[in-house]
DNA sequence: CCATTCATTCATTCATTCACC
DNA sequence: GTGAATGAATGAATGAATGAC
C-alpha cells in the first residue's frame, strides 16, 4: 500500500544528444491507441532518459544498490547483470539499442520491487569462473593524452599504425587495439564524451526550459 | 555549557500536499546544459580555498553544525550529505573537481541560509536498510606504521604482494588492499597529509601529477 | 561537535566474448 | 579484425563509526 507516486514527470525538453541523432521516428503525434502501460515498443530518447531517472531515483529510495538490481535481474529473469551494466543504464552509457533492451527487464524489476515488501531475496551466488586474466595494465595518463591526440586524427588506425604507435608509447599491441576499440565504443553511447566542446551552431532554442529549474 | 543552536532552519517553503514528498534527484549526471549559468565555471585552488574558510565562518556564525549544512542541501536539493563531507570540504580534503562540485551547492545554501529565517526542516528519515556493515576494525598504531613504511616505497601493490603484507600483519587481506586504496586517495587530495599549510605561503601547484612513478 | 579512519557504493577503464565478415 | 554487449578491476565519491577534543 502507499506506493510513492510517479515523479511529476517534468518536461524534459532536452533534445537529443549528439551521436544518436538518428531517431527512431514514430512521428506520430496522432496517438490512436491509449495504450499506455506496455512499453515494449521502440521508446524515443527523451522517453529512455526520462525512465533512467526515474528508475534510479525509486532503486535509492527503495533501497537497492545497482549491484543489487543486477543480481536480482538474474533470479528474477535468468538474466544476471553486473554493477557495471546498472550503472550505465542509469547514466545513459549504452547505445540506444542496447537501453531499449534493458529497459522492460528493469521495468518488471521496479514493479516487482516496490510491490514484494521486505522479502528475503535470496541470492544465489554464482561461482567464479576460473579462467585467467590478465593482469589490468594501468595506462599513464600522460600516454592517455597521446593515444587521446591520436584518436582524435584517426579513430581508426590500421595494424601497422598501431604497432608503431604500440613501439613508442612502450605498450603491448594489443593493448593499444583494445583501447581504440573502446575508445571507439565510448564514442557511440547515448551520452558520449566532451559535450561541451561543442560549437553552438544551433539555430534553434536549445533552451527552451523555465530558468526555474528547481522542484524541491 | 553552551546552549542549544538556533534552529536549523531550511528554506522549504514549498507548501506541499502531505504524502507528496519527492526528492527530485536532479541526476547530476552528465546533465550537460549548454551555458545558462555563468557561475558552473571551473574556479581556480585559490578561490576554493578561499571560499571554504569563508564558507566555515559564516556557517559558525549562522550557529550552524556541519550536520546541518549537509542535511539541509538534501531538502534543498535532493541530495543528501554527511558531517564527513562537509568537513571535508572545509579541509580542503577533497579532490579538485570534488571540491569544484559542491562548491555551488554550499554557495547557494548559504544565501539562503543567512536571508531565510526559521522554517520547520521536515527531515525525511529514511529506513535504514539492513545491510550488514563489517565491523570496523582497529588498526594497531604499529601496524599503521609499517603500512605507511610499505606505502612509501609501493603505493600500488599487487595482489601477492598484499597478501604477503596481510600475512606478516595478521589482517585480512580486504583490510590491507582497502588501506592501501584510502592512502592513495589521501594523496590525491588538495591538501595531502603532511603538508601544514598556513595562512599565505601557498602556491598552487596542486595540478601537477604524482612525481612517484613506477613500473611500466 | 569536529576530524580521521576504515568501509561501501558509484563511476570509469581495461579486457573478454561472440557474431560476422 | 571489428563492433557490440558486458564485466572485473580499479579509481572516485561518500559515509558510519570511531577518535579527539
Amino acid at each position: 500500500h502507499g506506493a510513492p507516486p510517479p515523479p511529476p514527470s517534468a518536461a524534459a525538453s532536452q533534445s537529443m544528444h549528439p551521436g544518436l541523432r538518428d531517431n527512431t521516428d514514430h512521428g506520430d503525434l496522432g496517438h490512436h491507441h491509449c495504450h499506455d502501460h506496455s512499453d515494449e515498443e521502440t521508446p524515443t530518447s527523451d522517453e529512455l532518459e526520462q525512465f533512467a531517472k526515474q528508475f534510479k531515483q525509486r532503486r535509492i529510495k527503495l533501497g537497492f544498490t545497482q549491484a543489487d538490481v543486477g543480481l536480482a535481474l538474474g533470479t528474477l529473469y535468468g538474466n544476471v547483470f553486473s554493477q557495471t551494466t546498472i550503472c550505465r543504464f542509469e547514466a545513459l552509457q549504452l547505445s540506444f539499442k542496447n537501453m531499449c533492451k534493458l529497459k522492460p527487464l528493469l521495468n518488471k524489476w521496479l514493479e516487482e520491487a516496490d510491490s514484494s515488501t521486505g522479502s528475503p531475496t535470496s541470492i544465489d551466488k554464482i561461482a567464479a569462473q576460473g579462467r585467467k586474466r590478465k593482469k589490468r595494465t594501468s595506462i599513464e595518463v600522460s600516454v592517455k593524452g597521446a593515444l587521446e591526440t591520436h584518436f582524435l586524427k584517426c579513430p581508426k588506425p590500421a595494424a601497422q599504425e598501431i604497432s608503431g604507435l604500440a613501439d613508442s608509447l612502450q605498450l603491448e599491441k594489443e593493448v593499444v587495439r583494445v583501447w581504440f576499440c573502446n575508445r571507439r565504443q565510448k564514442e557511440k553511447r547515448m551520452t558520449p564524451p566532451g559535450l561541451h566542446q561543442q560549437d553552438e551552431v544551433f539555430s534553434h532554442s536549445v533552451d527552451s526550459d523555465t530558468p526555474t529549474h528547481h522542484d524541491l
